[in-house]
DNA sequence: AAGTGGTCTAGACCACGTC
DNA sequence: ACGTGGTCTAGACCACTTT
């Protein structure tokens, strides 16, 4: 007999039951969870259940075990966190010491390519920052970014320069907003003129073009970049499993 | 009282065990593994521990699990895992249709650089493969392929021409070598002449330069290879977790 | 000593595929 | 009907951190 055509396992019930804990903010980044025993209680389910769910979110970098002390909810401002984005490495060893320099911030309305990436309507308010990325005191990476205005209401150039480092971990403090996982889009592209210049090449240098889309909790993208990579010191790496 | 420095749970001893089996060809790529049940009683752990192991080997993508049918083992020739390291997709939708066309194949002595990406002697035998991948009969990729001589007695155009897929399909067969994982570094360069009349662009065209250092079980590195992607109709997708 | 996550076991039952 | 992996439970004990 057929009884279930769309069979969801318990612990993946109690997944979505903290996911919606952690996007109602009920558990803010950084922040201690309840431990196995006290969610499996609340939910009127095992503690290995409960283990389940906890796993699956841990493997999504959603939360962050501490064998002893306790499960967190992962951070932006955690240390190891900090550039889990950036693929961008030294060619040779080396070490890797980005800098971020915010250059302009404006305003604008969303045109066709960023409305569709955003999943916002053509018009809608968006934020445009530019920056520029120095490894080791060296211009490597042009960002334009795009962020819903909806989103992030009061972004300035202000807010950005009293933010030395990671662009999410400001996200993360001011707007609660944690970014989940993104998809790049990486082509090879010729350097313009202006972004020549900003990145001390010659003009028509191969570059990486690096667009990316962010998302947060339940899949909503909230961000869109390209990045232009120069890449005669360092490379995009990625491992494939 | 400290009782275990350096502890191993046994779930990870069996997970070792097991990979001995892979390793050693006991079970080859394709075939069912034993039961968890029989495994369980081979190695004298309860069936849950054997499961853990099972779990991590499968999210290694060296195991398959079927439910109904049993555990296999992650084989190229599988369709869901023919391109599973070709990161280059449409830009705009639609179907990618790889057809490999080998182009050379001789027989070479390794230099430095294939030397240490490939851990053997420089002056080693090597074997270099030259091919073209083309999308919809459009070249898209040039790849010049080093595999260690030692590794892969015995390869020639005939026998890459007689394999018109995967060329990890023909190694897995042909060798019993199993690609487990691949590291990538990406760069943009310009197209050389060779390049561009192959890729039919413009001399110094922008391309994406991808260098890929392969691994068969025990992390043992037995391909070096360097492609040269077009990305004006296909870019290199990258999903980040 | 107490609390957390991590491991291991044993057993029951469910969903899926094959015979 | 049977065998496979998948889920769920309950309980014991281990390893790590803090009090």
């Amino acid at each position: 007999m057929r009884v279930s055509p769309s069979f969801s396992p318990l612990y993946r019930q109690i997944k979505t039951l903290m996911l919606d804990a952690l996007q109602a903010g009920e558990w803010a980044p950084g922040q201690l969870v309840p431990g196995e025993q006290e969610l499996a209680l609340r939910f009127g389910v095992s503690q290995g259940t409960v283990r389940k769910a906890v796993d699956e979110l841990a493997a999504e970098n959603l939360l962050v075990r501490k064998q002893g002390k306790g499960t967190f909810v992962a951070s932006h401002s955690d240390p190891r966190a900090r550039f889990r984005f950036l693929r961008l490495m030294p060619r040779e060893g080396g070490v890797r010491d980005p800098k971020s320099e915010p250059l302009e911030c404006w305003r604008a309305k969303a045109g066709a390519e960023a409305a569709r990436m955003l999943e916002i309507a053509p018009g809608d308010p968006v934020t445009v920052v530019r920056r520029l990325l120095r490894f080791s005191n060296v211009p490597v990476v042009i960002d334009e970014i795009y962020l819903p205005g909806e989103v992030f209401p009061g972004l300035t150039m202000e807010v950005l320069k009293s933010w030395p480092d990671s662009l999410y971990a400001l996200f993360e403090s001011r707007y609660g907003l944690r970014m989940v996982r993104a998809r790049e889009s990486v082509r090879a592209v010729p350097a313009e003129r202006a972004a020549a210049e900003l990145l001390e090449v010659k003009e028509h240098t191969p570059l990486l073009s690096v667009e990316r889309v962010t998302y947060t909790y339940g899949d909503r993208p909230v961000e869109w970049r390209r990045g232009l990579y120069r890449t005669d010191e360092y490379a995009y790496m990625n491992d494939l499993n």
